[in-house]
DNA sequence: AATGAATGAGCGTTCATTCAT
DNA sequence: CATGAATGAACGCTCATTCAT
């Protein structure tokens, strides 16, 4: 096994470990002895719990994000397009593995003081709001500047609360009644 | 000091310390710190820290109800009323004390198999539904059943990523976004 | 057992491992086991490693200036009791206890920003070389106040290469040479 | 670079870092990243740390008995080569790399069991005790043998003191100090 | 001859909880 | 009814050392 497939194997097994139990009730103890590795071996891959919760964060948005532009991608050009977002959700609350919004999730962790962290995840949600506002102006080229970002943080703000209302109360409503919404200022 | 008094002191030291730092980086010993006690004096009130996060969470519920509902019963009659829901938000964002949603940072914090505290959670936020719907009936009483329901359920869905959301970013766009768009769908 | 003698036999199995085995070679966890009491017990005594540290040295220092008053003062009076804190020495060194100066020893294993114990390490030689300058002017109350102050001086350094040199070097003539050197200044 | 000098280099890095830092507060990794080396190199060229802390002591005595041995022969013929060996101390002590005397200090640091160390520290200082008798014949010849080696113990004893007192103090009055007392028994 | 990756054992510290008084 | 003292288990992290390449 070669240095990067190690240190990959470690952020899988603290992606799952993390999203599922939260960042602060999975111990180190429980990372390394999921990804079959001695203490000594991730603090040589990660100098801290933080530095590997950056790459777990990391790890969650690049993948989702590939994996929500593919989903988009694979619809009808036009007001389709910014719909899949929130369609999106739906397969996502179905698997077993759904459980919130990640990022959401750690800034309520995290201690106030965490400026790093935040910051990433601060990053990661406007990177997320910039492709929505991309999307829309790749598929709703006519409306004026002002109304695609008024649009995109709409989208934005419906889809996250789908995400943290049908995680909270484990009912997938807040998803359809998002998603009408969305619809509705869609056209 | 009688035993009611101890009790609620132990809940307010407790509510602002799991609201401001977080339930799990909050340890017991800094209640008792700050309630001033004994340790086993706050066992002989609350079984375990899970009882006393219970209590936090009522407290902090029937404090937040109270106030919301003064507030939107100070509008005039009407849309102004529904409204006032997220024009709620921009003070309580504004005060020092802001730090997001509890429920959404305490469901982040829970192990996943963690029901009590769960299901207290959703209560309220049923409940605090449950109070916009009331409204809703109260103030556009020429409204069909299912469209009031409808709106109490957007109007909810707005109001949770409007905190949740200028929490996240530490910025205020989210109220306001949200707010445009309920009075939109007030109309 | 009460409070007071649990600290005080945590303290004394911490000196007996510090002077011992050295401050940074001996474990937390030694310590508590040799005083049979769990860990978090430590730590309510103690908040932190150091903090027993600066416990420890207190401890020694204060049986160590009993011991030593007690040694001079037995001894007639004059150049006899000056003396006598060099000849102090010999018993000392004769115990299979002995393992050279415990300040001396901890000043080489701090760290050069640790102030605090640093301070306190200078403060008790300070006050041993204050007990020797006060040992001088009782028994040497001729001498003008600049010699007092300088034989203390002497005293304190020939005592200190006593002590460290025979422990360096296993054998005590350090102990008789300063011995002697100290006979003759007193004249 | 050849091994003869990648093995120097280490020894320099550590030789630095040991002196500065304590032996046991120095790990390995500073050791190799200094020398900007890899970590089994290290362990090729010395079979463990105790490996590495002999070499140390040994280089540190070289250079010094070097410096001294120049200091002390450029002095006039007579009691002042005995005297300069104190007088050396004083540029040492202000320079900003002065931390003591690196015997005394390591021997505070071993473990009681530890005699490879130990024996060599002895040897050293015995080699530095024969160096200030042999000083004192060449410049002392008058003497008898008895006086020459008691004046090279007595030379020793103050020198020692001067360095670790100065440096547990932070002070250079026990150079001064040891200085006078040593000019007058050199009369 | 030199390396990068891995390790077991141990570090100092904190946690929620219990119990004799 | 309230307390001070104690605890077992777990925490995040670092150490000197080894080994396949």
């Amino acid at each position: 096994m070669t240095k990067r497939d190690t240190r990959q194997s470690i952020i899988e097994q603290a992606s799952e470990l993390f999203y599922q139990k939260g960042y602060n009730l999975t111990g180190i103890n429980e990372v390394i002895a999921e990804a079959g590795i001695a203490k000594a071996t991730l603090y040589s891959h990660f100098k801290s719990k933080e530095d590997l919760c950056l790459a777990y964060l990391e790890h969650r948005h690049e993948a989702f994000m590939e994996k929500i532009k593919e989903f988009c991608e694979g619809k009808p050009k036009g007001a389709k397009q910014i719909i899949a977002i929130i369609e999106f959700l739906q397969p996502f609350y179905d698997s077993k593995e759904f459980n919130g919004c990640w990022c959401i999730r750690m800034v309520a962790e995290l201690p106030k003081e965490n400026k790093k962290v935040k910051a990433m995840i601060r990053k990661q949600k406007a990177g997320f709001l910039a492709f929505i506002q991309q999307l829309i102006e790749d598929n709703m080229p006519d409306k004026k500047p002002k109304e695609q970002k008024q649009l995109a943080r709409r989208t934005y703000l419906l889809y996250e609360s789908a995400v943290a209302e049908s995680h909270l109360h484990g009912e997938d409503w807040p998803i359809h009644e998002s998603l009408k919404m969305l619809k509705e200022i869609c056209q």
